[in-house]
DNA sequence: CATTTTGACGCT
DNA sequence: AGCGTCAAA
């Protein structure tokens, strides 16, 4: 099968104008709208509380001035930050459902995808916007006078490599005085093609701040919510602006700056290099940062890696990124699931039926819902497990076609799943022990 | 016993 | 098809 990545084909690598939209703290945004008590107070969410008061999967900037993370304890949250408002993610089926979080993410988008056809939604609060068009249309009814940049339209803007935007704007500014200024340097280090895009790239992405701003405001305004914004002339550049400066903020990677940015950019900050492809690069590479990547060629690169790897840190090391922004408002599949950690282990035919049971209902109720807003129904199913065999941790996954489908049936089909999957579903001997525990 | 619960995508 | 990786709250 093809790539599933679709690239973008076009004159050059710097046509396009990208945001990265990702809302601040937002499972915390979402309780402190639902909770306007809370508000200006230290908040963290959790998820279950009995031991050490729950797993913070998100903290507010309040609390993240006293200390408090993520992967912390709520127990330890309330040590450093005894005044900590702790929300519980809700307990529906005996298990934590974040469908509250899914619906506020959805009302966002709802706004968002008024801006641009071009959306792609990365996760429950982050979207991707390819805003072009709205800018080719904004540079034109710039030079006809019939559009204007408004300076209070950038407040809460910044621009990566300048102390503060009104730079960023003067150096624009000064251009449109003298045309020339900057010529013999953009024609040295960029190519012939790329040369038009590259003389308006500065004036492109201040305007695309602005329709960030605008994007921003009208999300705010509606929904009541904050977010960040990188505004780049791609999709890899434009998430790591967004998170130069945060909260309810917005960057501006300036294509000039890139590679003096990435001299002191640590590897791991791209997306995509963040885990252990990331460290391999650094240990093959015998470097830290991203700007010393460019020192090796493409052909070096492909063969300390493979050819589609080489050729992406080759790129990317430049500040190329041709992949398209993907339109995508529905995610393409819909999941639960939940661990049993220690003696919570599953290790009765009962306790296996009853949780099949429970992660089944909730997955029912989704796709009833999805079916009533999207009118879709689900084609296959993939039942993923984790058994405990002889202590080692042994991951599992087996899927079927879906036609009719209801609770019932889901939990029947889940179980046929997995004993036809193991050879030795129960204990030798006996009617309800599971041979492999389930994690 | 202990982040957990999601979701997308690449490799083979 | 099944497994693994990466990332976000």
């Amino acid at each position: 099968m093809a790539s599933a990545r679709i690239h973008v084909s076009m004159q050059s690598k710097y046509d396009r104008v990208v945001l990265l939209v990702d809302m601040d703290c937002f499972f915390c945004q979402v309780e402190e709208k639902q909770h306007p008590e809370y508000r200006n107070r230290p908040l963290a969410v959790v998820q279950y509380n009995p031991w050490r008061g729950g797993g913070i999967i998100a903290v507010n900037y309040a609390a993240r001035a006293k200390g408090v993370t993520r992967h912390m304890r709520g127990d330890e949250a309330k040590d450093l930050c005894p005044e900590i408002v702790l929300c519980q993610v809700p307990n529906i089926r005996e298990k934590a459902d974040t469908s509250k979080y899914r619906d506020a993410g959805k009302e966002v988008a709802n706004v968002l995808q008024r801006f641009t056809k071009l959306l792609e939604r990365a996760s429950v609060d982050e979207a991707y916007l390819d805003i072009t068009e709205t800018v080719n249309h904004r540079m034109q009814q710039m030079q006809s006078g019939a559009f204007a940049l408004q300076p209070q339209e950038l407040v809460n803007t910044f621009a990566v490599g300048y102390p503060n935007i009104g730079d960023f704007v003067n150096k624009i500014t000064n251009r449109f005085a003298n045309p020339y200024m900057d010529d013999e340097r953009f024609q040295m280090s960029y190519d012939q093609n790329d040369l038009p895009a590259v003389r308006q790239s500065d004036i492109r992405l201040l305007i695309g701040a602005s329709v960030a701003g605008e994007v921003r405001a009208a999300v705010k305004k509606e929904t009541g919510y904050e977010c960040s914004a990188g505004i780049a002339h791609n999709k890899i550049l434009a998430k790591l602006a967004a998170g130069m400066n945060k909260p309810n903020k917005q960057t501006i990677l300036p294509l000039a700056e890139t590679a003096s940015f990435f001299d002191s950019l640590p590897v791991g900050k791209i997306k995509g290099l963040g885990g252990k492809f990331g460290e391999v690069v650094c240990e093959t590479l015998g470097i830290k940062f991203m700007g010393q990547v460019v020192k090796f060629t493409e052909v070096e690169l492909q063969r300390k890696f493979d050819e589609k790897n080489g050729t992406w840190l080759f790129n990317i090391s430049r500040g190329i990124d041709m992949e398209a922004v993907t339109p995508r408002f529905y995610s393409k599949s819909i999941g639960c699931c939940k661990k049993f950690p220690g003696r919570n282990n599953i290790t009765g035919l009962k306790t296996l039926q009853h949780w099949l049971g429970e992660l089944s209902s909730e997955i029912n109720d989704r796709l009833e819902k999805d079916f009533i807003e999207n009118n879709r129904r689900a084609k296959q199913m993939v039942v993923q497990y984790v058994q405990d065999i002889d202590g080692e941790e042994v991951a599992s996954s087996r899927s079927t076609a879906l036609k009719d489908y209801d609770q019932e049936s889901i939990v029947r089909f889940s179980l046929d799943l997995i004993k036809a999957n193991t050879k030795t579903f129960l204990r030798p001997g006996s009617e309800s022990a599971l041979n492999n525990a389930i994690k």
